[in-house]
DNA sequence: TGCTACGGTGACCCGCACGTCAGTTTCTAC
DNA sequence: GTAGAAACTGACGTGCGGGTCACCGTAGCA
């Protein structure tokens, strides 16, 4: 690698540290997903990288805090892309099936992060006071809150609505990521399709 | 205790064991519960009850297997009484209602279970390769496969159907649990509607 | 009452994980 | 080229968990 190139990225002590950091996260990753959080210990996260016990010490204090700055990352990227999709909806059609394509969508390319939520969703929740898995079913609520406000969403109880729609959410994101549908339309399209009805029925009810 | 109670079920020694078991399955419940079967060691379980390290030995291999004997007794009972109910059922939302009224009833007289299930769950499917959360999506589809087929449940992709019932049933159960549902009825109610429409909406399209 | 064996006990050995740190390597700056 | 700092290394002390087993108390029985 050129001077030139380093220095645009700040030196080779920088690559580095960004290589390790990034090597430690991947392979924290990978390790909650296998074992889960419970069970993985900071040698098996260093095992998986050609690094030694102690540099792991200089990047994180302990395994919990790898698991925060791994769900900063992958949750916070696909409640940002989920609340954007749901932002622009119209109608109450559009503002579900967004929603959902958006999750589904950002599942379909990243598998190891829906095995990493699927295997760890109850220590999440227990560890961080999560109202659920990943998917921020307190956003969700706001969002069929403001849905109703904008008169695009029949009022109902959005506390038990957001459960469901997330609950919902994952367990067929888990069946489409283990192959078991032939498409992401597919599952955008059958959940859409119960919870449009579900939500128009409640209101004519 | 009389001999003749003692006789009745087998002796001291035979109610002593009884007792011991079913001591060690509790505190193992309250562990499991509390930390998560990964985290979770023998001596955690032992130090909540008051017996020595060895007995644990005297009835069970490790802790894998009592956390099968736990499932085995309360995630059996559930299907049961989840199964009981469905089949009973002669139109298509006494299906949906009576199979969650079950589900959600059992959960409410038993929140350890919820509470293991919940922060489980991914353990337990990893484990034992479940489908899904204790409460069997592959029994609820082959119920609804028994419905479409008696012509009570209108025909769809029961698979992604049943994942979507069941996580849903899943998040709203833990809401009720928490106490952020006023009482079981109304989940049950929010739940059934939105499925029934949905089935309904799916025949229809 | 006294004998037998069932089963509880907990100290023990072994292995492994945690977190540290003195020593070493490698980059940066001059 | 060299001084100095940054950061990697892995051995080490400590503690804990897994699973065992010799010992002992007590239930069961005559």
């Amino acid at each position: 690698m050129s001077d030139l190139a380093l220095s645009a990225i700040g030196g080779k002590r920088e690559a580095t540290k960004a290589a390790n950091r990034a090597a430690i996260l991947s392979a924290a990753r990978e390790v909650f997903a296998d074992i889960g959080f419970g069970a993985a210990s900071v040698r098996d996260i260093i095992r998986r990288t050609d690094l030694a016990t102690g540099t792991f010490y200089n990047y994180f204090p302990d395994k919990e805090s790898i698991l925060v700055e791994i769900l900063d990352e992958t949750a916070g990227v696909i409640r940002a892309r989920v609340r954007a999709a749901r932002r622009e909806a119209t109608t109450l059609e559009d503002f579900v099936r967004s929603g959902y394509r958006a999750y589904f969508s950002y599942l379909a390319q990243d598998p190891l992060t829906l095995e990493l939520l699927r295997r760890n969703a109850g220590t999440i929740r227990a560890m961080f006071d999560e109202p659920s898995v990943g998917a921020g079913t307190e956003e969700l609520r706001d969002d069929l809150e403001a849905g109703i406000t904008a008169g695009i969403v029949p009022p109902h109880d959005t506390r038990l609505m957001a459960a469901a729609m997330i609950g919902a959410g994952f367990e067929v994101g888990v069946r489409v990521l283990d192959g078991d549908v032939p498409d992401v339309e597919a599952a955008v399209a059958l959940v859409t399709t119960v919870f449009v009805a579900g939500l128009q029925q409640l209101a004519a009810g």
